[in-house]
DNA sequence: CACCAGGCCCTAT
DNA sequence: ATAGGGCATGGT
């Protein structure tokens, strides 16, 4: 067991469950209408802090907003001074309808995804404009319980505290997260979560 | 006032 | 292959 390892325990013990928005996004089984926010989040949660994805996805609410069939049905400018608070806002107004579009139109809804392998289903993801390789790992580590594990800021920081100075690329720091730890979705769900959380934390 | 936050794309070396 | 600029808001 090499560093990795022994993290999630240690971790867990020092937080507890995942909690706040993670609440969401670790639970499982989630119904199609969580699915469908945790998708939404995913987009808007790109390089902004969790206070304004808040504020974004509370006018969305209040405005009746809470499927992917609603986005695609909102007029763009309206949708884009919804979001307005999650910063980028122009960007991921066409992130958002791009991906709604793909998952209702191209795949034909959240349910026949299931059927799509992982890999297939990442390339597909990463193919569209605005998705990048964190938030396709985010969508399908979240949104449709695949073990893939998510490499992002804290992700990489926790890495260099370990001192595993050999992953640099995204790629590299994945398989080395993936290699290490049972390829389980809920453990990969809650790590990720956990990693982050320890990170805000000092 | 300056800096930051769970990316991604495009362009130029 | 890799670096740098642009996209934008609200919190501290």
């Amino acid at each position: 067991m090499n560093k990795i390892g022994g993290l999630y325990g240690e971790l867990k013990k020092k937080y507890g469950k995942p909690k706040g928005q993670w609440s969401l996004w670790c639970k499982r089984p989630k119904t199609e209408k969580e699915k469908e926010q945790v998708i939404i989040e995913s987009i808007l949660t790109q390089r902004a802090n969790w206070k304004n994805v808040q504020l974004a996805t509370e006018n969305l609410k209040k405005a009746g907003i809470c499927s992917l069939k609603d986005i695609l049905a909102t007029e763009t400018e309206r949708l884009a001074l919804l979001i307005r608070p999650s910063g980028f806002y122009r960007q991921k107004t066409e992130r958002l309808k791009n991906l709604c579009r793909f998952i209702l139109e191209t795949c034909g809804g959240i349910k026949k995804i299931r059927k799509i392998p992982t890999d297939k289903l990442r390339a597909k993801l990463l193919s569209l404009n605005g998705i990048g390789p964190e938030t396709a790992d985010d969508i399908l580590l979240y949104a449709f319980q695949r073990p893939v594990f998510v490499i992002d800021e804290y992700t990489r920081r926790k890495a260099k505290e370990l001192s595993l100075r050999k992953a640099f690329s995204y790629q590299a720091l994945q398989d080395l997260f993936e290699k290490s730890i049972r390829k389980n979705y809920r453990l990969y769900q809650d790590l990720h979560a956990l990693i982050v959380i320890d990170g805000k934390d000092g």
